[in-house]
RNA sequence: GCCCAUGUAGCUCAGUCGGCAGAGCACUUCCUUGGUAAGGAAGAGGUCACCGGUUCGAUUCCGGUCAUGGGCUCCA
């Protein structure tokens, strides 16, 4: 009986470790592993939704018989279809077909699976006019490919499918947007829908409020609502304007930045925002990272360059002077300005911006050196970003890239090098080949934000090419020139992208120590004018960001709107205070705290402060 | 860069089938001195993103530019 059910409630089967169809097991040899495949597993959802994404081209094709057919896979977290047709669907499009779809489904027709030579689906499809469904058999290597038919709509496709269009429960068409044939920008481009389905309704609820949560949280909404950024036509776009709020916040973040970098024996940098064109040609980026350089400009008849990078800065403040072995590991660190050009369309607030400051740092140091470097790099990562609240994150290795400066016997032993402290320090981590930067591998640490969404931030890379072409040496205790090897590391990737992040993970609800204004002094009435005076200055001389709210209206009015700007702590000061020469506090969440004395309650905020609580 | 959508007051948005534009909030002034998320009244505020075209007349229609947003790496 409850195979019965498990049945009924399978998406497919796995025949011998293969994924197949229900269909599949009419002609099956009896002497095959079957399982079933549950529908909460990864290719559980993927069969799922990529049968929506069928029914939906089914859809598609009976309301708009002259579109052409491309590709309609399952996603991480649903499903997509790309379409040829001359006009753009509209958002009236999609409830049209969504409800064409749950029309389809109603019916309840069987997924039938035909295998076809590869020559008769090429003659099937060229008749049809399908040329994209052309160009994928003419790729496909196998002699014979599979069709899918269901209520007389066929599709080209691997599979497997669900058994019949009616298991489809629950699903939900999202937006439009265009979308390359192949992703690749020389190809036509296509229409694509996506959407997402689940298995039940109250699963696609809970993804659909999950997108509301990611949309009342987005950093641009916030930061207008908080004051605290701008992006502005007149200066352009990826150039942010850091408002009073934010600035303050940035400027908390980078002391508590360079005090620990200090204590962790760094050497603090500063470097100018633009060099010499040679620089650049001898670095390598000329070379290898011109795409995201800007032109150059031309001072006194010599042509300069905007930084897209801090490295060849530091590199030169080490080469100023002689370097000894017992110098290194030498620690240079800078809160580095750079412009690097994106191409307009990927632009995003305050993600993905053409200006930026890199919370960069690099670390000369011997080969036998690196492996306890990288170490220490990634305990203090993992400091850092926890003192933010992010504590889960997923590490990746990346390996060399297609365009590459240095030798491979040197990437090799960088990429060794990296891999042992990983190892050593044994967190789980996953190898991205090909994603290195062009001079040397590379270590990212993808932070995890309360919602569970991965954000790329901290990376730590080796290089020994640029010591190389710097001609960089330290004396060894043998007397002799050596090469150093350099690390560069980031640890919140970049002030502007991390600060984006921040908002969204905390919902612009900042912990005490980095909110930009922490206590709010709201009096109920102008008698309490001069003791609220008093108390406010008591919480700036203590170093307590604070405001006073001495307008002509009433408390509920004063309280709302420090409360929608998320002030951590309401100072609300009455007659019974001034009386008494106390305070009464409200918290952010609406509980009231005390009476306490100014001063009893300077020390529980400076507590508070001081150990950067996230609560 | 490309496709689609959007651009009206500081903010959120309505509106004009072509006849020189409106609301709420915010702002200013006045009244109110009120104890935990909006007290009342009055006032000020816009080259309807920008440039050009069509028209007697354009914020509205057309073209271009700029900016913003959703995407363009998930491979039948």
């Amino acid at each position: 009986m409850k195979k019965h059910i498990e049945a009924a409630k399978a998406v497919a089967v796995k025949v011998n470790g293969e994924f197949k169809d229900f269909q599949s097991l009419e002609s099956i040899d009896p002497q095959s592993t079957v399982e079933l495949v549950n529908p909460e597993s990864k290719e559980g959802k993927e069969i799922y939704r990529h049968s929506t994404s069928h029914i939906m081209a089914h859809a598609v094709k009976e309301l708009f018989p002259d579109v052409k057919f491309a590709i309609g896979p399952a996603i991480d977290e649903g499903f997509y279809y790309d379409f040829d047709r001359a006009e753009p669907f509209t958002p009236e499009d999609l409830e049209k077909i969504e409800k064409k779809m749950k029309e389809i489904i109603k019916r309840n027709n069987p997924f039938v699976r035909k295998a076809l030579p590869k020559s008769e689906a090429l003659d099937l499809f060229s008749k049809a006019g399908e040329d994209y469904k052309v160009q994928l058999i003419q790729d496909i290597p196998d002699e014979t490919v599979s069709l899918y038919e269901e209520g007389g709509f066929t599709d080209l496709c691997r599979g497997p499918h669900l058994s019949r269009t009616g298991k489809v429960k629950a699903f939900k068409l999202l937006s439009i947007a265009g979308a390359y044939w192949r992703g690749d920008e020389k190809n036509k481009m296509l229409q694509r829908i996506y959407g997402t389905a689940f298995f039940t309704k109250e699963d696609l609820k809970a993804y659909l409020d999950f997108l509301e949560e990611v949309r009342k949280r987005d950093h641009r909404k916030l930061g207008k609502e908080l004051d605290l950024f701008s992006l502005s036509e007149d200066i352009g776009p990826g150039l942010i304007l850091w408002h009073p709020n934010g600035a303050i916040i940035r400027k908390t973040i980078e002391d508590f930045w360079r005090e620990e970098h200090l204590a962790a024996d760094y050497k603090l940098l500063f470097s100018p925002h633009i060099a010499k064109l040679n620089l650049w040609q001898r670095s390598g980026h000329w070379d290898f990272y011109r795409e995201n350089m800007y032109s150059p400009m031309e001072i006194d008849e010599v042509a300069y360059e905007v930084k897209p990078m801090n490295c060849p800065f530091h590199i030169d403040i080490y080469k100023s002077s002689m370097r000894s072995y017992r110098e290194l590991p030498l620690r240079y660190a800078e809160l580095g300005t750079v412009y690097r050009y994106e191409r307009s369309g990927v632009l995003h607030g305050l993600l993905r911006v053409r200006g930026f400051t890199q919370d960069d740092a690099h670390i000369f140091c011997r080969e036998d050196q690196i492996e306890g470097e990288v170490l220490d790099i990634l305990d203090f990562t993992l400091f850092i970003l926890k003192t933010f609240g992010f504590e889960n994150y997923d590490i990746y290795l990346s390996t060399r890239p297609e365009k590459y400066v240095g030798t491979l016997e040197n990437w090799e032993r960088a990429t060794n090098a990296l891999k042992q402290a990983l190892e050593k320090k044994g967190p789980a981590y996953m190898v991205d080949p090909g994603e290195g930067v062009f001079y040397g591998p590379k270590i990212d640490i993808k932070i995890k934000d309360v919602l569970n969404r991965a954000w790329q931030c901290s990376t730590i890379q080796v290089d020994f090419n640029l010591p190389e072409r710097f001609d960089t040496v330290y004396r060894g205790s043998d007397g002799k020139d050596h090469r150093p090897i350099m690390i560069h590391r980031a640890l919140m990737g970049s002030l502007e992208r991390f600060f984006g992040i921040l908002i969204e993970h905390y919902a612009g609800i900042f912990p005490l120590w980095l909110s930009p204004v922490q206590v709010a002094v709201l009096t109920i009435s102008e008698k309490q004018d001069g003791y609220a005076g008093e108390i406010f200055k008591a919480f700036r001389k203590a170093g307590i960001r604070t405001e006073i709210n001495l307008e002509n209206e009433k408390i509920g009015y004063k309280i709302r709107e420090a409360t929608l700007k998320k002030v951590p702590y309401l100072v609300i000061i009455g007659d019974k205070e001034a009386a008494e020469g106390k305070i009464t506090v409200r918290k952010r969440n609406g509980e009231n705290i005390g009476p306490f004395t100014t001063d009893e309650f300077i020390r529980i905020i400076e507590e508070e402060i001081q150990t950067k609580s996230n609560k």
